[in-house]
DNA sequence: TCATTTAATGACTCCTTACTCACTGACTGT
DNA sequence: ACAGTCAGTGAGTAAGGAGTCATTAAATGA
């Protein structure tokens, strides 16, 4: 690889890190291309060189964190993992990219049909190790028999809102930090059939 | 009253209306105010004789929610509701106006701070409501013990996730209407202790 | 060494949008 | 009846942002 090119790759990787850190503060829409080609150290016309579009710039930044959030849960999930475990690698996948992931998903609608699939990929992951150890436990009646997409969609929602008003619950950093351990504990005696 | 200032509030009161329908359509961002002209058939320079600016239009457009909804929880509220009952007035205020409220709690970061106050004020009676039936049900050891905050935040995160993703679990109607009775029916369970 | 290629530049164009203001004509009070 | 008032109009202005392209200069290879 000569010169040039690594030159050339390297520039595209400065503006797609620039995008990620400008898109992580003020989220996908706000920001102008401007923005990021400064923040980048670049000239506003070369995010176009390496970008067709806007459009594409923000697709290969939400791309990227699709790929990252995967890779990490699936390399962290070990078959016989316990609820607490499952819930645990995911939450903590997410709290690597709390900020980008939580603008993703508050401004999914405003964002090309594109990036829905990559939401959908991301929990279609998760969905799949915890109905594997959900079903496990329904069957042992240790957790209560209720279908499994209103427990998924509770769990996800109870997350989702945490992130959406992470500023209100956490000022001045990780939602996920703070509240990580709590909310698994809190969850999962939520689904336990006790008797106390 | 005279025939001018009459002619004046009927024309502010349509704006206001058009304003409503678009951004129950499209969002609060998008639009233009030239759209929300059009709709209401004036020209766009009357939608700034009444409100000194897209802003504001925006806030009053909120604000009328804020009371709609508050105004219609507390009527409907009579003191020895059922968990059940508290639950059900709360959905069926936000069903009327779901599109709306959906898309303010959408977009409320990018929305001027003044309408975070209002979506704070709608929570806060819910949170009463909801409060009051819960540590009476706490007490008889009818429900698990687990803090109030953490419940209220799981059964907002629920609703709201429904009411995020209507057009994917009610991709032509009302989310509520359709999952409404099943989304109250399964909350509760799993607050209940049972030792089945 | 020097002709050719190409990454990078940034001034420029085009477009959208919020907001203004000189003007029109219907209503009001006398 | 008529001078004065004011709701409403819509062309116009200014600002900001996406995307373009002629130009520059560094790298390449013969």
């Amino acid at each position: 690889m000569n010169k040039r090119t690594q030159q050339r790759e390297q520039t595209r990787i400065e503006i797609l890190t620039a995008a990620e850190h400008i898109y992580a503060v003020h989220g996908f829409i706000r920001p102008s291309t401007q923005m990021v080609a400064k923040e980048a150290g670049v000239a506003h016309g070369t995010v176009f060189l390496h970008f067709q579009s806007q459009e594409k710039l923000i697709l290969a930044v939400i791309e990227n964190l699709g790929q990252s959030l995967t890779s990490q849960i699936h390399e962290s999930s070990v078959p016989g993992h316990s609820l607490n475990e499952v819930l645990q690698t995911y939450l903590t996948a997410i709290e690597a990219n709390e900020s980008l992931y939580t603008h993703l998903i508050m401004e999914l609608p405003q964002l090309p049909k594109e990036a829905q699939q990559t939401v959908i990929g991301i929990q279609s992951v998760i969905a799949h190790h915890l109905d594997q150890v959900m079903s496990q436990l329904k069957k042992e009646k240790k957790i209560k028999d209720l279908s499994f997409p209103f427990l998924f969609n509770t769990w996800i929602g109870l997350i989702h809102y945490y992130l959406m008003n992470r500023r209100l619950f956490a000022p001045h950093g990780s939602v996920l930090a703070v509240y990580k351990d709590q909310l698994i504990a809190n969850f999962i005696t939520l689904l336990e059939v006790d008797c106390t």
